[in-house]
DNA sequence: TTGTATGCGTTATCAT
DNA sequence: ATGATAACGCATACAA
């Protein structure tokens, strides 16, 4: 019966045939923890995410599991505190009793070195996603974030825009430099001088998202317009704008990043990156659960420049 | 050791002393695979939460999450897909491959009828959020959703509002009828008629809540608020408003229920009810994993009137 | 209060 | 290609 189930080879055509009748019929269903216990594979892994948005949180979640499904295998899912001072304990303790078959671990965890080291000692099987280090470690997937906020910041410019803020995500984060550096270049392109001023740091978050653009409209000369290297701080940038009375996208443009849902729905919805997460998070389960390849691998995933009604033109003053 | 571990009765101090000195010296983790098989409990429950919106989904894993680590218990999360013919056969699978301690049912799961009989045929500890039905079987965390709703709709009404909108969620949720009715209610109280063109039917979701306000507002007497009894519905009752040019809440007050993030990322912040879904989250799994109590159990948890820029007085003609 | 043995339901190894 | 059997690491019933 295990040979039929586990797929082995070696397996006669009429044996195979009973017993998959009798577990039709039985309607048998084989104990996780007997099979564990006995095997090398738990048919379990853990996704490991600290994220503060829930829309990525539950893109991540859907996508694993629709390539787990594939495989029987399940997602342990445990929020984690931003803040926590016993992640490290927390996941060794989690590798430790449910003997995984495998971990995913999101931005920032996917660069800490204690995590990594850890994982790397203790010889268990893990993918990243959007790591920033050591990329040569173990298999991720990732998108190429330079390149798609120096499209966005490309995007602006040919609307006529000159002075563009920007609201970085929290460094912690290997995806922040990497946006924030595609920024940059695409100034650069067009021969527009890099401006500290312009730049603000967040946390990804709503909150820093609006106290960032605070600060920009507060300049001597703000911007018109904000890029916000995510959906959540974009938000936050529109409120800021709303709040000030300034029209979006007639006085100021706003982009986001992620697009997720939360960037259909505010007003005006916003021009954003299109981080398609879901499938990353397939991808990253897919390396995990494909037989162990020769090299480690990168899976980079595309992304998409939606145009929506937050960004326009500069007018004429 | 398992005695230790398991803090039976009838262990000598010095025994158990020696013991956790060992346990600490060596990190020793105990192999929960191990202890399912072995024992009757497999320290693992798992949520069964099918919703539209993944703030919701988020703060339920969060709140439950929260009470788990107490007991060293893991959760499994499989997102599922809203139409999954497959559902009942799942659950089936999750229960007899995992042998979960319990499960946590959120709407509109939590009154399907097919899958309540199976669980009680199995016998499976379970617990319901927010349920509508036979709420005798198994315990249940809720808010007063009648309440809430005549508690936002009287708030609408002290502003000078007569014609008030409401969007219903899907009927497959429980909640939605309940909220309906205290809708219903409030207007009753103050000898205001039930206007049936006044209420639509969404699902609890920003298309649907859009599509309904944009109905509303197209009538011939269209409503000077509309409730929503959801914030992704809200926040595309205000994306309508805007896309018709009304000011909110000058031309058209708008509030929202559930009181998700989305709630303050919106222009301009909505007045909500505050549905404490992190706390229904950890009562329920409180519910689960507290000693077997004599009777059923229900557990109300309070709800909040939450007042925003949203909603403001009705403006004179 | 503590030691001991049996068994949980599979996988994996060794024979056949 | 298939049958038999020893682990896997704990909880538990029973004995001491």
């Amino acid at each position: 019966m295990s040979r039929v189930l586990n797929k082995e080879r070696y397996v006669g055509e009429e044996t195979r045939a009973k017993v998959e009748a009798a577990v039709a019929a039985l309607n048998f269903r084989p104990n996780a923890a007997a099979r564990s216990l006995a095997g090398k594979r738990s048919f379990q892994i853990a996704l490991i995410c600290d994220n503060p948005s829930p829309y990525y949180v539950y893109e991540m979640q859907s996508g694993i599991r629709d390539r787990c499904v594939a495989d029987g295998v399940r997602m342990i899912a445990q929020p984690y505190d931003r803040n926590s001072t016993t992640l490290l304990d927390d996941i060794e303790n989690l590798v430790d009793a449910t003997h995984v078959d495998g971990l995913i671990l999101t931005p920032p965890v996917s660069d800490y070195p204690q995590v990594l080291d850890l994982l790397q000692r203790r010889g268990v099987r893990f993918v990243r996603v959007s790591p920033g280090t050591a990329l040569e470690i173990a298999p991720s997937t990732f998108i190429d974030n330079a390149a798609a906020a120096a499209t966005m910041t490309a995007h602006l410019l040919s609307l006529g825009h000159r002075r563009i803020g920007f609201i970085a995500g929290h460094p912690s984060y290997a995806t922040s430099g990497q946006r924030l550096q595609g920024y940059a270049s695409a100034l650069g392109q067009q021969g527009i001088a890099f401006d500290p001023a312009l730049v603000r740091e967040g946390s990804y978050d709503f909150a820093s998202g609006a106290a960032a653009a605070e600060a920009l409209l507060a300049l001597p000369q703000p911007p018109t317009a904000v890029f916000a290297s995510s959906d959540d701080m974009a938000a936050g940038a529109l409120t800021a704008a709303h709040r000030r009375g300034l029209s979006v996208p007639g006085q100021l443009s706003v982009a986001g990043f992620d697009d997720t849902a939360l960037a259909g729905f505010v007003w005006p919805p916003l021009t954003t990156i299109r981080q398609p997460t879901r499938k990353m998070a397939y991808q990253a389960a897919d390396l995990l659960l494909a037989p162990a390849h020769a090299a480690i691998e990168r899976r980079e995933v595309a992304y998409e420049l939606i145009v929506r009604e937050s960004t326009g033109s500069v007018t004429k003053a």
